[in-house]
DNA sequence: GCCAGATATATCGTAGGCCGATATAGCGAG
DNA sequence: CTCGCTATATCGGCCTACGATATATCTGGC
């Protein structure tokens, strides 16, 4: 969203790359499944055009990788490194969550 | 980064806006101990261009807003609406590490 | 049998964020 | 006095994010 003019709730949740990752460690998907699957599991929505970048990214990292198909859908399945990936920058997230969120339940002292 | 034929462990770690409001509600800080501090609960550092960045857009946005300085150092606030933005992103993000947590350790079955 | 809408993928344009490099300057230690 | 740390600011460029757009198939209603 381009002018950020009114009182903006902050540009954008996270790496679309880490809800993609997410969505298929629960099993291969194809584009658009992946889609409707980050909408759920995320209030967020995401376009094509940042569905398929990613994917393509994901997979020239050797993240993710392309199952051979069937009919018109491309299916994509994590790669090992992929879950690796994932799982270490879960980690790091779920801490930096664990400290903003101990952080913003104690009182606000006037010095750091 | 430009070529990405070795490993490569995912691009950024998340939003650095993010880190930043983080690291203020702990309490009022000025730019360099943002860095330092930033560095000390996630396991990324932060360069001076971006640290910078995102704080004028913070508060061009009104999440965070300066403290008039007796010396050199520029200190940043949370406002009360950086705080609930934050608190908001926060939840979503923990529910996407706790989903994307619980689907890593289920058995990968192949159908979606 | 046809049309509308949902499913499904691909690509382009561009606005803006990310980030290293660089410049400047005060301050304390030795 | 000089080195290195503290501290802030800005510029340039690459790359990502994302809406818009194009295309094709499948399905259900009529």
């Amino acid at each position: 969203m381009p002018s950020n003019d009114a009182p903006l709730e902050l540009g954008r949740f996270a790496e679309p790359a880490i809800l993609v990752l997410v969505s298929l460690s629960d099993g291969p998907k194809h584009g658009y499944a992946i889609m409707t699957d980050v909408e759920g599991f995320s209030g967020t929505g995401m376009g094509p055009g940042t569905l398929y970048a990613v994917l393509a990214r994901l997979e020239r990292a050797g993240l993710v990788e392309p199952i051979p198909s069937q009919d018109r859908r491309r299916p994509y399945r994590i790669t090992p490194a992929g879950a690796t990936a994932l799982d270490t920058r879960l980690v790091d997230l779920g801490r930096v969550v664990r400290v903003g969120r101990s952080r913003l339940r104690a009182p606000n002292r006037g010095e750091a």
